[in-house]
DNA sequence: GTTAGCACTCTTTGTGTGCGAGTGCTAACT
DNA sequence: AGTTAGCACTCGCACACAAAGAGTGCTAAC
């Protein structure tokens, strides 16, 4: 990484900041007059055209300003950016808010997403804590009608999930018994990964002739067992989107994107680093080339549950943008774990 | 309404079919070309004239063909259209995609506004079933931890609902037992709209120092019931939006619409016909003026209990969306009827 | 290394022209 | 009276061209 003079980034930083506020390119006289006119406009465009050869800066057309080109956004987030610290009564809002769903993790990562898409008007992501090698701590049996139960699993790492399930069958106080036992032999204390549709298989076989009762009970077990393995992915603000003037080119794209799930969730779990911030190309999915994504996992004791991010354009006010989701990802982890460990 | 010759129907019908399968006003031409040239452009002309003139088609500008006008679309689809049939295949696979979620109604709903989108390439809505007289059946206490609880609340209508609370105390048997003498006392088999945070205040007044203990489950309930009373709506297919050029100018106004909830709540709960055809400005909203919406209500025994639709661009197939709204709100109602009966 | 001055480039906006599609009207026909 | 052929007309669209404005790049001087 070339090195670049104080003014050179001093520059570099005027521009991105006037670009993201107003979104026009900017010219060397209003760069002048910020700095106080201390040095002319025309040095400054010279600074400006080493920056644009050192690929730093990028220009719509020759006679237009300068904008900062990925590399430059990319420059100003690790070295020039000064983080914005979030007010103390915003802080309270958004832990607040969000402490009433402490006990429903699912719901507390979609409330989070809605919150999010609120604060940045980007689209905001979110996963659902998941974890493969989460330990079923226990499963209860919830008779609601004659023929329908819910089935409520509850995991390790804070995972809660539920179903209901139709039985053929009156469901009553014995088969509940059953399904208990059943329960306690087989399930209680295993890894929910063990519990697969096979593994299913074979323990029906043992059951004689209660299989064809149980079987919907432990199938939808099992079910619950894989939807803690996989990643939920809540979607909110997409109407964001269209805020963005710069990506209303994408926006068909995008969208088709957002909703073709896979590659979202794949990029919601691949992620490397604890916050994550990936410029234009720097994304794996081209559908993304112009967008910048900021994802940040939180962790539920010390594993990592899950990510909440945003996608948006690459001209985001990252200074303000960056802390808030990093903020927001740890009161999320310190949610979770704090009901985790008032158990 | 003025009476329309049979040519004039026919014209009226050629060019609606034609502007909804191509996008592309209609000239005179095509039609003669399409009516086996049986009658000569100039007459087709003459009567496209008096169409105009009695405001069932509109010309985008004087050199181009003809398109159908609001009331055309009308009349169309008042008098001229022939209701499409639904395979008995497309009518099995909707079926058995939605006969799993016949337990959760909350989730059918949501489902069945997915495949909506999906067939139609709209915006789907939906909302879960609700009603105010819903009669309480049961309300369940499931301990999950020390200091959690999920509520679950089972009323008339086939509505479920349930929620997690947190107790700053640990959750014994004898706290599960006090509420469940309450619950039967004074919520199972009230109507749900008695449940309201006034007649837990008086409630919570004579249970002693059992206060603080229970106030938090009861509050759930009352939350509970507020939630069964209360319409929640599903949005799906948002991107389909963009996938109708027509709408990319409102798309903007329209996700505005969409996201505000309660105009578009306001709309699902107040239509009137058990299936509602609302055409541009028949909309009461104004963000609507260039969309139609067709909802149908769909019933749970003998109560109407929610909607669910489209909104999509005036230019629409009809012929098609018509029947396939109405065969899905009657799968829904007779899932969800079914499921209630099972009881 | 910095600056003033100026020609140059490129977008934006407005205007004019030709082309094509489809109409509206008139006069003739059945 | 209803239907038809013929033709002038209108309007939108595509394209080209010119003028204005913004900002640059370069050169020569400081």
């Amino acid at each position: 990484m070339a090195q670049l003079t104080e003014r050179k980034q001093l520059i570099l930083a005027i521009i991105t900041e006037r670009y993201i506020a107003t979104g026009e390119p900017v010219g060397s006289k209003a760069i002048c007059a910020q700095m106080g006119n201390a040095i002319s406009s025309a040095t400054i465009r010279n600074d400006m055209a080493d920056l644009v050869e050192m690929g730093y800066l990028a220009q719509p057309h020759t006679s237009a300003g300068r904008i900062p080109s990925q590399a430059g956004y990319r420059y100003y987030v690790d070295n020039l950016m000064t983080n914005y610290e979030l007010g103390i009564d915003e802080q309270a809002r958004i832990k607040i808010w969000l402490q009433s769903f402490s006990g429903e993790p699912d719901k507390l990562l979609e409330k989070a997403g809605s919150i999010l898409a609120e604060l940045t008007n980007c689209v905001a992501v979110s996963t659902s804590p998941s974890d493969a090698e989460a330990i079923i701590k226990r499963i209860e049996l919830v008779p609601l009608s004659k023929n329908t139960a819910m089935i409520v699993l509850l995991a390790t790492s804070g995972i809660l999930k539920s179903a209901v399930v139709r039985s053929d069958t009156e469901i009553n106080v014995d088969i509940a018994e059953v399904f208990y036992n059943i329960c306690q032999t087989y399930f209680n204390g295993r890894n929910v990964s063990d519990i697969s549709i096979p593994f299913i298989q074979t323990l029906v076989a043992s059951l004689g002739d209660k299989v064809f009762i149980m079987s919907p009970f432990l199938c939808a077990v099992a079910d619950l067992c894989e939807a803690v393995k996989n990643t939920e992915v809540h979607l909110k603000g997409q109407n964001n989107i269209l805020n963005h003037p710069e990506l209303s080119e994408d926006a068909f794209g995008l969208m088709g994107f957002l909703h073709r799930g896979t590659p979202l969730e794949n990029m919601l779990t691949s992620h490397k680093n604890p916050l994550n911030v990936a410029i234009g190309t720097e994304n794996t999915y081209r559908e993304l080339k112009n967008s910048t994504t900021i994802f940040s996992k939180y962790s539920v004791g010390d594993r990592d549950s899950g990510s909440i991010g945003i996608i948006g354009p690459t001209r985001l006010d990252y200074a303000h943008l960056i802390p808030t989701i990093r903020y927001l990802a740890g009161v999320i982890g310190s949610l979770l774990t704090e009901t985790l460990d008032n158990e």
